[in-house]
DNA sequence: TACTTTCGATACGCAACAGTAGCGTAGCGG
DNA sequence: CCGCTACGCTACTGTTGCGTATCGAAAGTA
């Protein structure tokens, strides 16, 4: 049990042998972080077995050794990412508690989630099973996210109100980054809040 | 006058000689079709100038002779692109204005401005000219849409009612086909009319 | 010690692709 | 007719990158 607990073995990971030498638990997470940072980078196609192995200074052949090809690399990687979760702050008032809110979720997008957005964008197309994995990740922090919102929220909100938080917040914020390319700034998160996410969330 | 007119030479293109055997411009469109049609389904990574040659029936060296690289040949089809715009309804009434625009936004996007949004992801590590050349395209469309809408409604509309929709809609239905992956069925249409879109506009 | 497996290093084989070059032919203008 | 260019075709160079093979050394276990 102890011994399994040591060797997690996500399901697209290679079978850990019994006997011989055993495999070094640090490269195996090095292997990891290095495949997530490279793939925020640079996303999935421009993603390269030798700059992971070189990244995570480690041979290309240890990388195979564990995993059959790139996206079983890949796929365990966004499997094995920490869920980020949001600090919850003390709620004073529902006003605030937005804006921390999308302030924290403004920054988490502009800074990993696009990356993985290009890489969902690309592999969707070649790799079904791929897409529904990062949409499952994504999802997992916006859930997560939520039902702090619901549980601490300074006032008493409607059953509804939460998820169309979900639908609408990241939903703007994304588009601003991508489409319109502009930063998320304070005031930009401030109308955010004040014209559009407060509004629709009273009236619920 | 005329002359200049029958070709258009876009500033990627390569000058059009003026001795000699002229240019079949069906081969310029022929390219240009290929490549956006190309774009959308592959995105920029995964475009190859082979296959461009291959759709359009156009021997490699003749887009070369039009195109300095492939940065080249993309920009200077996403910048030929036409606009798209959408069917203008007789406005009855708010919602139905709402519903018929967000029918065709939903469509559009799905179709079309998924593919070009790879590209962007893709591109705008790589060429942000390129990126911001295809953020002026997802722009066009927009802004022509919003602008009917603010013109042809049945309710006169506060100012900013028109900009919050062109931030909002395009936002929410980009994030549900690409994070949820679920399709934009009619009930999903009537959702956002109704429960985001109407009480936003109709508050401010 | 014998056996098994990991690990690094390097070199491959293979395929895809960007971009170029040369050749012969087809059109257009002077 | 002559000069110029477009066009298709084929072949080629150079690069990149996936995945494999081999070898020797290290590190566990029986």
């Amino acid at each position: 049990m102890a011994d399994a607990a040591q060797a997690p073995e996500s399901s697209d990971m290679i079978r850990y042998p019994a006997m011989g030498r055993p495999r070094d638990s640090r490269r195996d997470q090095a292997i990891l972080d290095a495949t997530l940072s490279l793939l925020t980078e640079v996303g999935y196609e421009q993603l390269s077995m030798e700059a992971v192995a070189g990244r995570s200074e480690v041979a290309k052949t240890t990388i195979y050794r564990r995993y059959r090809d790139k996206a079983a690399l890949v796929a365990a990687a966004v499997r094995h990412r920490s869920p980020a979760t949001p600090a919850q702050p003390a709620g004073k008032s529902l006003r605030e508690d937005l804006l921390s809110l999308v302030k924290w979720l403004a920054r988490s997008i502009a800074e990993q989630e696009v990356g993985l957005l290009g890489a969902l964008f690309a592999g969707m197309r070649n790799d079904a099973r791929l897409a529904q994995e990062m949409r499952q990740i994504l999802r997992r922090d916006e859930t997560a996210m939520t039902d702090g919102l619901l549980r601490q929220a300074a006032e008493p909100l409607a059953p509804g109100a939460a998820a169309l938080f979900a639908e609408v917040a990241p939903a703007v914020i994304l588009h601003r980054i991508v489409v319109a390319g502009k930063p998320c700034d304070a005031a930009f998160v401030a109308h955010l809040v004040d014209d559009i996410l407060l509004p629709l969330m009273r009236n619920t």
